[in-house]
DNA sequence: AAAATATTTTAGAATTATTCTAAAAATTTT
DNA sequence: AAAATTTTTAGAATAATTCTAAAATATTTT
């Protein structure tokens, strides 16, 4: 892995968990200047491919990129646009159950008002 | 509701079920070739208001227009791109109890192997 | 270590789907 | 029919991502 991967990794292992790629390219460029978005963006599939990170592709805004890579749940809070880690298994077993046709995988986005939100 | 909205609407319920703004754009050009991207997205946008069909974002391709505006998810198939509709209820509910943080709603794509592609 | 080969990074254009803006056309209300 | 409102057009703008080809860097072979 070169340095800059490392970097790239790096990064999103000391964030909060999840950042969009222009996030990261904005962190990456206070260690190198002169980097490009193209190598995030290679990067980060880079890292996807390996198995160190997740991506994570969202229905409307842009994808984002987790530094858990085994498989979870996110609950975006719909006021302030945080995103939160859930665990509910894996429900393609129950679901191919329900709809009695196989459901191989999926993907889910839940939507929620997060704790801090409730609060004001 | 004007002659074009009708006629998008019509497009919309004359089809397999789920069309791509692209594929209502080349269908409504067949009745009025002078007609444009622009007042399909606007008219798509009107129906969807109105609840007369359902507006479905996906995280890779396209956003697809449904004619069937009732609650239900879809499942795409991975090998030939056919979306089928199935119908799990609705899971906020369960997801809040399994979870322990109240999900208000959420975004599910299915992914499965349609039984056509299955015979082949 | 030099040469050859492979990989990564850069620079910037291209793509895709969608939205936006302002003017023109059509429709509805007065 | 004139005025007001809504819809449609035309085309530019946007946003996120991918693509391409060259340059830079790293790795392997000789």
């Amino acid at each position: 892995m070169t340095q800059k991967r490392a970097a790239i990794l790096q990064i999103l292992r000391e964030s909060e968990g999840h950042l969009p790629a222009d996030e990261i390219f904005r962190r990456a460029k206070e260690l190198y200047p002169g980097i490009v978005l193209a190598t995030v963006y290679n990067t980060l599939h880079y890292l996807t491919e390996e198995g160190h990170i997740l991506h994570i592709r969202t229905a409307d805004g842009p994808d984002f990129y987790d530094k858990t890579p085994t498989q979870h749940e996110h609950a975006f809070c719909s006021s302030c646009g945080r995103v939160l880690d859930v665990d509910l298994g894996d429900l393609a077993a129950e679901f191919t159950a329900r709809t009695g046709i196989q459901i191989d995988s999926y993907d889910l986005v839940l939507h929620t008002r997060c704790a801090q939100c409730k609060l004001s």
